[in-house]
DNA sequence: TGCCAGGCCCTCTTTAGGGCCTT
């Protein structure tokens, strides 16, 4: 598979449109499976961190008034990340920050996000729960670190979306799983899925 | 004072409601 880059936001809360703001931000690059490269910085964006959200993720609002400026943060991580495309866990959410955050430095998305909750949801279907942490122990993956801290969420992202290449590819007999393959499976009903993989066979592009 | 997101997905559905998942 082609480099993807697998990022992780910590925030003030849930909804960039409701005024929250990101404070941590990290970014793997993985190819065939393994991390080559990685970025991760708090950031300062000059609000106070909930005390709920403190305690979710450690961060407090001392950490990051010590941390680099937003701005210089975001700069650097969409620079790290260049073109490569982009991949999150419930990217929705992470979506809405990154697209949030760049607009503030007058920047713009350039490429697509796959989710790993939703290949996951459709893949495993069997697991408790398609929360990271629950996937990662439900597939014996490695721990990477804290919780909901950025770079070892985004660490455990990157290892469950290996996981799920790796049952794509057993699964159903892929040579290789493209990022826009991973986005046509997300955006497929559940109950085709089998006919969605059968149709990419079928298509040749599996055997790229 | 009270409330505050949003997309996905299931079901006792589709003229809707509610749980999941992210912080």
């Amino acid at each position: 598979m082609e480099l993807v880059a697998v990022i992780d936001f910590e925030t003030t809360g849930l909804s960039p449109a409701q005024g929250d703001r990101a404070t941590e931000i990290a970014a793997v690059l993985l190819r065939d499976g393994k991390v080559v490269d990685h970025y991760q910085s708090l950031m300062n964006c000059g609000v106070a961190i909930p005390s709920y959200i403190e305690e979710l993720t450690g961060i407090s609002t001392a950490m990051v008034r010590q941390a680099p400026p937003a701005a210089e943060v975001m700069r650097q991580v969409a620079d790290f990340v260049g073109s490569h495309p982009l991949v999150a866990h419930n990217a929705s959410f992470d979506c809405k920050f990154w697209d949030a955050e760049l607009a503030r430095i007058d920047r713009r998305r350039h490429q697509e996000f796959a989710c790993s909750m939703l290949l996951a949801r459709r893949l495993l279907p069997q697991a408790p729960s398609h929360k990271l942490g629950v996937l990662v122990d439900f597939a014996r993956l490695p721990v990477a670190g804290r919780a909901h801290r950025a770079l070892a969420d985004a660490q455990m992202a990157a290892s469950l979306l290996s996981y799920l290449e790796d049952e794509l590819r057993r699964r159903y007999k892929l040579r290789e799983v493209s990022h826009e393959l991973l986005r046509k499976i997300q955006k497929a009903p559940r109950s085709q899925l089998d006919q969605c993989l059968e149709r990419h066979q079928r298509g040749g592009l599996a055997a790229r």
